[in-house]
RNA sequence: GCCCCUGUGGCGGAAUUGGUAGACGCGCUCGACUCAAAAUCGAGUUCCGCAAGGAGUGCCCGUUCGACUCGGGCCAGGGGCACCA
């Protein structure tokens, strides 16, 4: 019997001891950057993490089998709110709960046997990574990239802080309940909008990348191109004499039968002051939620503000000017022409404020006269009453206004982004400090670099609302670096993401003194293969892009893509339990009995429900501790790679867990008892030869592509055929390369049995197997035969033998015979070493 | 609303370029071992049928000697984005 609870911590001390998986920097070796998104100290791993952390582990392990010089790093994501959470409600202080966090955390890793490198670990909230960020914050600020201004923000008045849109749930802050006010803020940007280009057209690149993960970027990137033109309003109102609008539709020009501004557009707010009317039903629009949901349901509503404005191409024709809440200020222009025949939200507009519809577009000549009634046409075909347009398609019509808008000066054409400026500024404490002071006479000043890192205040308290930073008697209150002058720290932390952006970096290279030495970080990055979730397939990933591509620009650093491969895991789910009352239970209140359920307590019947994402709501999840205490980590491992591809959920079972136990066992068996043999086999000894070799070129293949699921599977097939093999020399061997292929998976076991079996060193140093090339290909093949198409019969061939051959064995089938009544077929296919079939 | 992905036994899933559908695992059935149970080992397990045979990869149509795989049209489930001009 394999006893994990006596190898497993005794193998780990092992592999620490000797520091087997420390990367060495130097080393002449290619290299191998495996990273798994690093973990929120959230307080416990969860199975999530496991498996995760198992996938990259057994890529990392096989990369050093190979040969490869490996570096599979480990840190923490150590800032964030729910520390802050935790600091309000339980009274600690957010650094105590996030490094105790961290070490229990740290702990249950280490319980798993990962190959990691702990020498790096790193932790985002101390000021030894921190600091660094601070700097390198300050060079993209000092190079133009970094700038502040006024921002809208979800602001919850009774926690008194900025919400993230996710954070708002039906208008209220997800904390205290409160109606969440929409304010403005100055806050601080990175010019993410400077590289959209660049990040849109590096995802060509990346074809290491889920195609699932680039269209998501892209999609977010937004890229749209039309015609930014201006309009002249009729009479000049406050100054302003026009404004500029953005279509991608310049082609329906002559069906424009309005224009519409935001309610944030400068001539809305500057008509405002002098008309109460309007300012009211500016009042009406701020005070609309921000959710999805109502928005989707918020009426299209308008207020004509009885200006007109010119149209482009014929100063006698003018179009009301409305102020619409559905214009969005920050896309675009923040104002529109309006072309209801061909424009669902502007047909609505139309038909409710009866302003003229007029077709522009028709699929077909009959269609040209046909009205456009309660559906806006969208779909393609060739200009109708528009003038010099007439008869052009959408896209010659678009070109041809761009080039006459170019030409006559009125427009251009031009790019328009969905992508916004990154704003990093958090109202909370658990972040990292701006280094950025403001000084009343010279304004933002950074913090000189001999004053890094700017330290967290220990002393705070979270008694009150609101970030404690703005309220600490002291720290606040610095002299300005320039004038010297009284002045006041920047109290905004930087977003989390700003954390993630460059850990990665930094387990390249350490230094104490800088973010990252250059040469060495180079030498390590890309990241060969990044293994996480889908759920940062956008933010984390662009955000990391981008910062990658800054320093690049900066030229602090020679990489543009941090990430080469990417690989996005599925989740681990579980079955869901409900008792009668609609009540969730978890899988320890419930006891199986054949296809029923029943609470272990009261005995009453329980329904088992949908298997769904683990959730504490729903009671399904499962603590990966105990289950490591019961059946040990390889297991553990084992399971979570087992069965499921890895990009798919995996569901949780006890009958899996249970599953991969008695492999384990049966592994153990099989190899730690094996007899020795000396002994030459006949034909059985090369089939299982011939299948050794198989599987190690597939397993070899399958861990590569990340396809864990079918590496388990070959594996079982060979275990199976050793099982079934005599004692013999290539059965020993077999024996030896099996316990080398499942190594990277059940590392602890195959160390055992690699020392039961007399091996010397460690088996996580041992050299992968070779496969031999001339055992992959079968020297006799199955061959299929078919009749019209349906199998009716095999027959067994050596391969390469020739078509006439294979067409006669195939004739002379009893089975064909009798199916063809000796009629001839009236063709006959043959795939050399595959199949016959015949046609009759 | 727009974009994307997925759909194969009781379950998780395999299946180079179209070429023997269901590898491998779980579960289940029968048998061996045992006083008994667990563990273990052996046999079986897509469906219908005693069999011969037939049907079968969400549904319908098509291309092909041959379709899980390619094309068209649906249906269902999941994900992303969303007053994006």
């Amino acid at each position: 019997r394999f006893d994990p609870a006596s190898a497993d911590a005794r193998w780990q001390a092992a592999w620490e001891a000797a520091r087997v998986f420390e990367a060495d920097s130097r080393s002449a070796k290619p290299k191998s950057f495996v990273l798994e998104m690093f973990p929120y100290p959230s307080g416990r791993i969860h199975i999530g993490h496991v498996r995760n952390y198992t996938m990259g582990d057994v890529l990392a392990r096989y990369k050093r089998m190979l040969g490869m010089n490996v570096l599979h790093p480990m840190g923490w994501d150590a800032f964030g709110m729910p520390a802050e959470n935790a600091a309000m409600e339980k009274g600690v202080h957010p650094g105590g709960w996030t490094r105790q966090n961290i070490a229990t955390m740290k702990a249950q890793l280490k319980r798993l046997g990962f190959a990691l490198d702990w020498s790096r670990e790193l932790a985002t909230c101390e000021p030894d990574y921190y600091g660094h960020e601070q700097a390198l914050f300050l060079a993209l600020y000092e190079a133009g990239l970094v700038y502040r201004r006024e921002s809208e923000v979800n602001w919850d008045p009774v926690d008194m802080t900025v919400l993230a849109n996710e954070q708002v749930i039906d208008g209220k802050g997800w904390r205290s309940g409160a109606p969440v006010e929409r304010r403005k803020l100055s806050q601080w940007f990175l010019k993410i909008t400077d590289f959209a280009e660049e990040l849109l057209d590096g995802l060509d690149a990346l074809d290491q990348w889920p195609d699932k993960v680039r269209l998501m970027q892209e999609n977010w990137i937004g890229k749209s191109q039309g015609l930014k033109f201006r309009f002249q309003l009729e009479r000049p109102v406050d100054g302003f004499d026009g404004f500029e609008v953005f279509t991608t539709r310049p082609d329906t020009i002559f069906g424009s039968s309005f224009a519409a501004i935001s309610p944030d557009h400068p001539i809305a707010l500057a008509s405002a002051e002098k008309d109460a009317a309007l300012a009211a039903f500016l009042a009406e629009c701020k005070a609309g939620g921000t959710t999805a949901a109502e928005l989707e349901t918020a009426e299209k509503k308008g207020f004509d503000t009885g200006l007109r404005v010119i149209h482009p191409l014929d100063p006698s024709w003018t179009l009301p000017l409305y102020v619409a809440n559905f214009v969005l200020m920050d896309y675009g222009t923040g104002a529109i022409f309006g072309c209801p025949a061909h424009d669902q939200r502007d047909l609505d507009f139309a038909r409710k404020y009866g302003l003229p519809v007029t077709r522009v577009v028709a699929a077909t000549p009959e269609e040209a006269a046909e009205p456009v009634e309660t559906e806006a046409y969208v779909g393609p075909g060739r200009l109708v009453n528009s003038r010099f347009l007439d008869g052009l398609t959408a896209e010659d019509g678009i070109r041809e206004v761009i080039s006459r808008a170019e030409a006559e000066g009125w427009g251009e054409g031009t790019t328009a982004w969905r992508l916004r400026d990154w704003g990093v500024s958090r109202q909370r404490y658990w972040g990292t400090p701006i280094p950025i002071i403001h000084c009343e006479a010279c304004g933002p000043v950074p913090v000189p670099r001999d004053q890094l890192p700017v330290v967290l205040p220990e002393d705070v308290s979270f008694e009150m609302p609101g970030n404690p930073l703005d309220r600490h008697p002291s720290w606040r209150d610095v002299g300005c670096p320039r004038c010297g002058g009284s002045a006041r720290r920047e109290t905004d932390t930087l977003d989390t993401f700003v954390n993630s952006s460059w850990y990665f970096i930094r387990f390249a290279s350490q230094p104490a003194d800088a973010p990252f030495d250059r040469e060495a970080a180079e030498r390590w990055l890309p990241v060969d293969q990044y293994i996480g979730g889908v759920e940062h397939a956008i933010l984390h990933l662009l955000y990391a892009r981008f910062w990658t591509r800054a320093l690049k620009r900066i030229g602090r650093l020679d990489v543009e893509e941090p990430f080469q491969g990417l690989f996005t895991q599925g989740m681990v789910t579980h079955e869901t339990y409900q008792a009668g009352d609609g009540s969730w239970l978890s899988p320890d209140q419930v006891r199986r009995d054949g296809d029923d359920w029943f609470h272990i307590e009261s005995g009453r019947p329980v329904t088992a429900g949908r298997v769904e994402k683990m959730s504490k709501s729903k009671k399904n999840t499962v603590d990966p501790e105990p289950i490591v205490d019961q059946y040990g980590a390889d297991a553990v491992r084992w399971f979570m790679l087992s069965d499921s591809p890895p990009e798919r959920d995996l569901p949780w079972s006890e009958a899996g867990i249970e599953g991969a136990w008695r492999f384990m066992q049966r592994l153990w068996r099989m190899t730690s008892s094996a007899e020795t043999s000396t002994l030459l086999g006949g034909e059985e000894d090369r089939a299982l030869e011939r299948k050794l070799h198989q599987t190690i070129a597939s397993v070899g293949a399958n861990i590569e592509a990340l396809g864990f699921n079918k590496a388990v599977a070959n594996i079982y097939e060979l275990a199976n055929a050793i099982d079934k093999a005599p004692p013999s020399n290539v059965r020993t061997q077999a024996v030896e390369a099996l316990l080398l292929l499942v190594s990277p998976m059940a590392p602890h076991l195959a160390e055992e049995a690699w020392s039961a079996l007399g091996k010397s060193g460690l088996i996580a140093d041992a050299a992968w197997p070779k496969a031999n090339p001339a055992l992959l290909v079968q020297d006799e093949v199955t061959i299929a035969v078919q009749v019209n198409g349906k199998l009716r019969d095999t027959l067994t061939a050596p391969k390469g033998s020739a078509r006439e051959t294979l067409e006669e064995m195939a004739l002379s089938s009893e089975k064909v015979v009798r199916i063809l009544e000796g009629k001839p077929p009236r063709k006959v296919i043959v795939v050399p070493d595959r199949l016959v079939n015949l046609v009759a």
